[in-house]
DNA sequence: TAGCGTTATATTGTTAAAGATATAACGCTA
DNA sequence: TAGCGTTATATCTTTAACAATATAACGCTA
């Protein structure tokens, strides 16, 4: 039997191995793309009602990941304020900057992964 | 600020870091987790109706999956008769047997990767 | 040529996720 | 105390994926 697929395919050179990638506890998700990048929305503009537009996404679900994240974290990651000088808002907690800060570097190892298994593909 | 999130996981020992891996061509997905299993049980039984069953799949969707795979790849990955001795019956190409191989592979580089962050997670 | 078990394909029904909408609560400010 | 922009929450609508059903085609066998 042959060691490669690239007979299989049309046009290798287009082909690439990607993935994505969480973290989960007892089969339920606790943190993902989807999670990371809306609290780095929130950092931005301080408001989860701006970071789900900027995300094209609707308040409600916007609320649900932070609401659900913030249950399934031992400590917050985001302190809300509803009412107040300009209606309110919400900022991370420095919980929330260690959890982005992990999932960058994670991130950046599992893009490595990727390249290498990429570039194997094509040999 | 603190290099590890640990503090934020109610039981650390309970969380893990998983995902998901595919091959895709052009934002296209081309091979992933359901397509290798739905082969290896088309494999196993000579037959798509079969194959579909032991997934809890309709045979409807199992077929695009297969039809999508055969169109998608320079060569064909199972030999498809309708009709013939006991209704007809589905093998599979070479071709399948190296995707199947290579996939098997890949999930275990796949895994380890998981495995190290895992641990590193719990640190 | 009738019967079989499979593949092939269209159509309909079901359901779960997502979005849209509406309304209330909140707390500061003027 | 009225106004504001946000958060909080319920309800309704829409959508898209999926399952279920029905039917035809296929080619060997008896």
């Amino acid at each position: 039997m042959a060691t490669s697929i690239k007979l299989i395919l049309k046009n290798k050179s287009n082909y690439k191995v990607t993935g994505s990638l969480w973290i989960e506890c007892e089969h339920e998700r606790f943190f993902g793309p989807g999670r990371v990048e809306l609290l780095e929305r929130i950092a931005d503009t301080g408001s989860i009602n701006k970071a789900a537009q900027q995300m094209g996404m609707s308040y409600k679900k916007a609320w649900e990941m932070i609401n659900m994240l913030n249950i399934q974290a031992k400590l917050p990651v985001v302190i809300i304020q509803s009412g107040g000088v300009k209606g309110g808002g919400t900022t991370l907690t420095e919980e929330a900057w260690e959890l982005i800060h992990y999932h960058q570097l994670l991130r950046k190892r599992f893009a490595a992964f990727l390249d290498k298994e990429t570039k194997q593909l094509k040999k």
